[in-house]
DNA sequence: CCTAAAGCATACTACCAAGTATGTCGCAGG
DNA sequence: CCTGCGACATACTTGGTAGTATGCTTTAGG
């Protein structure tokens, strides 16, 4: 019963976000129309614009799956019982399956960092892009925490952590 | 008497160049249209289609322009007299400065790189994007050129040269 | 059954930006 | 002077695309 998104979807939100991704990793954003993508997965606007209020907010869909689709596979490995040096080790693999599974969304995110910055316009979008920001910041989290650990326990060499974590973008 | 491009410009297609490199570099391509390059210079778009076809040779312009800028400064220290150590060394500062006075140039290329092998359309463009592949390809010479030299000079530890090479792009 | 909503397709509108056609002005040369 | 051309400005046409309005079909539920 949740009042909105992650809820009830039987498949079409999900299709057309992966169709929407590989649109956008391919094409670039501006040069992908929402026909293009409705083609994509043999539909039109219609079942697009009943799922998605706006162009922009498919984008921001996209990077939002993208963080919680990767978030799904790592944070369990982070959550599963293991020393902080191999516990790290697994999250990092888990990060790594997730980007190559999920390329063409993480490919969406990186040539749109600069996008959220600019022309937000509608307030609606701002609570988004703000919702996106905070799952990034929880998600890493997860490393900033576990590479502190390790730290501590000596494993790792005392670096400032924010170096250590950006060097995994 | 040049039949066309690099003669007798009094600083028209210039003066476009850099407000289309500075607009393509702050909004992007797409995002940029060609209005908004005429109001940067105050004025309209009768001069920007006086001087370029279409707003894909404009972009075209930028990166071809981007190469020829850096390679005249950086071609004279190429041909100085010294040791290729020395000369590598110079021609490294010559090819950093003029990164970081030729900004907006620069980064219109680096977030165009894909642009290129899609969708050039015209003829005419085909026969442009090859010369600058070629005039590209000249410019990596001449490091190409001096980074074995130092090799064989034993001043460098032997690489092969294109990773070498493409350690600085 | 009847109804209403979800889930979509179809048809239409509004608009913006690329490209074009045409006009204007100054200047070179005859 | 007149004429042609370069160097632009102004006004217009046009294609494509985001967004909307509406219609159709299926399913849930009373």
């Amino acid at each position: 019963m949740a009042l909105d998104s992650p809820a009830k979807a039987p498949n079409s939100r999900r299709t057309i976000l992966d169709a929407a991704a590989a649109c956008f990793a391919r094409q670039g954003f501006a040069q992908t129309s929402i026909d293009d993508i409705a083609r994509a997965i043999g539909a039109t606007k219609g079942k697009i614009y009943h799922h998605f209020r706006s162009k922009g907010e498919l984008l921001s869909a996209v990077r939002k799956s993208s963080i919680l689709l990767t978030s799904a596979q790592v944070e369990p490995v982070f959550l599963a019982n293991q020393a902080p040096r191999a516990r790290f080790h697994s999250m990092a693999m888990a990060h790594v399956r997730a980007m190559i599974e999920q390329l063409p969304y993480h490919r969406v995110v990186i040539e749109n960092l600069r996008k959220g910055d600019i022309g937000p316009s509608t307030p609606h979008e701002r609570a988004l892009m703000q919702e996106i920001r905070t799952l990034q910041r929880g998600y890493e989290d997860l490393f900033r925490t576990v590479i502190t650990q390790c730290m501590q326990n000596g494993a790792f060499h005392s670096q400032p952590v924010s170096v250590a974590l950006h060097s995994m973008l």
